[in-house]
DNA sequence: CCCTTAATCCCCTGAAAAGGTGATTTTAAG
DNA sequence: CTTAAAATCACCTTTTCAGGGGATTAAGGG
């Protein structure tokens, strides 16, 4: 038997996925809450394994609470629950320790797949989530083509290497090295090193 | 029924995987490789559901080849196989497009559910995966606590502030964030900004 | 109370990076 | 063949950074 909790701020989907599951043999409903305080007051007095969060709700949102929640009660599984286009918050909760993500208007099937998935102990991932955690990261891709030299270059620098060092390193003229360097900075828009690394590695381009 | 080829250089494993699975209803076995080019090589005039693939593997590794098959072959779904210790794997073969991962210790009744849960387009991880995965960022998240002062300057400096322009900001004297960049790159012993943003992304002190 | 650490401030030097303004050569694409 | 982009090299100025040396104050733990 698998004790369900659900944290959102809609009714309607508390409603809606408390419909889809009341018939289920292996699932009990263990409650539900509204927000971030009345989830962290129900599991003061009582438990579940696993919890349906929503991630955006007022006050305290989902990846915070997502946070606490595995800080507190380690045992307890955390399903992010979204709507579509909030890649940036599935990966948030990702890190912050869930154990999967779906999207509200997931099938019963697959809610039922995902449940058990989890439960397990395994980490779930809808394919549509997955489709816009993509979408996502492609989006925050978009930055202008480098030359491979200058990539190169990049990753040299990223390394903590000097102009003269790289030079020496690639047997190139260190004012060559520090003319790809301008146009690094040029081409990704940024003012100096730090701007420019974190560029790059958040854009994964080392 | 579920098409499944496997690439591992291990002999052993092939036969220990094709063991567990021979009798299984659903699942036909497509055929095995070796090596990376003897997979593309079989993917020219045939084709499978799921590939499961090691990643390392002698020349071309299974990063690599995961990469390469997304790109030529966006309907096969690739579970990633793997010993333990390997978190940064792990990670870069999901970064390349893998649908999910397994340990080459899982039980049969785990790789099934693998199985079917990535067949239909979902995303599978063990939870040892998972651990193996939260080792490894914590092994690389080990590094020396950073004042509150520190971390807010190490920020302004990701965004490309200067150290006179931080200190007008939070009204210092530049001489005090120069002392507090110079421990931090002490602190997180590198030697220039690029290293210190590069050090700080990673390890999500940003 | 002492010790440590964080946080603040000061100075000097030399190296490196940023900003600007050029140029030539090779290579890939039209 | 022409053009555009990439890659190479050069010089000069100003700003910023790195490395070295210090110092004082405030706060917290042992």
């Amino acid at each position: 038997m698998i004790r369900l909790f659900i944290v959102d701020d809609h009714p309607v989907v508390i409603e809606g996925i408390h419909g889809l599951l009341q018939h289920e043999p292996d699932i009990e409903w263990a409650g539900h809450a509204m927000n971030a305080a009345s989830c962290l007051g129900f599991f003061v007095n009582n438990t579940a394994d696993i919890v349906l969060m929503d991630i955006s709700m007022p006050g305290m949102d989902g990846v915070e609470l997502c946070g606490l929640m595995r800080e507190k009660y380690p045992g307890v599984f955390i399903l992010g629950l979204s709507t579509f286009n909030q890649g940036l918050y599935i990966k948030k909760m990702m890190e912050n320790g869930a154990s999967g993500y779906i999207l509200k208007n997931s099938t019963k099937e697959e809610l039922l797949k995902a449940i058990y998935t989890v439960n397990t102990g395994n980490i779930f991932f809808s394919g549509e989530a997955g489709e816009v955690l993509k979408e996502y990261q492609r989006s925050s891709t978009r930055i202008p083509e480098l030359s491979p030299r200058e990539k190169e270059i990049l990753g040299l620098i990223a390394e903590g290497y000097t102009n003269p060092q790289i030079a020496e390193k690639i047997f190139l003229s260190s004012f060559t090295v520090d003319s790809h360097r301008k146009n690094l900075l040029a081409k990704l828009n940024v003012k100096n090193t730090a701007m420019l690394i974190r560029m790059a590695v958040e854009n994964k381009l080392l």
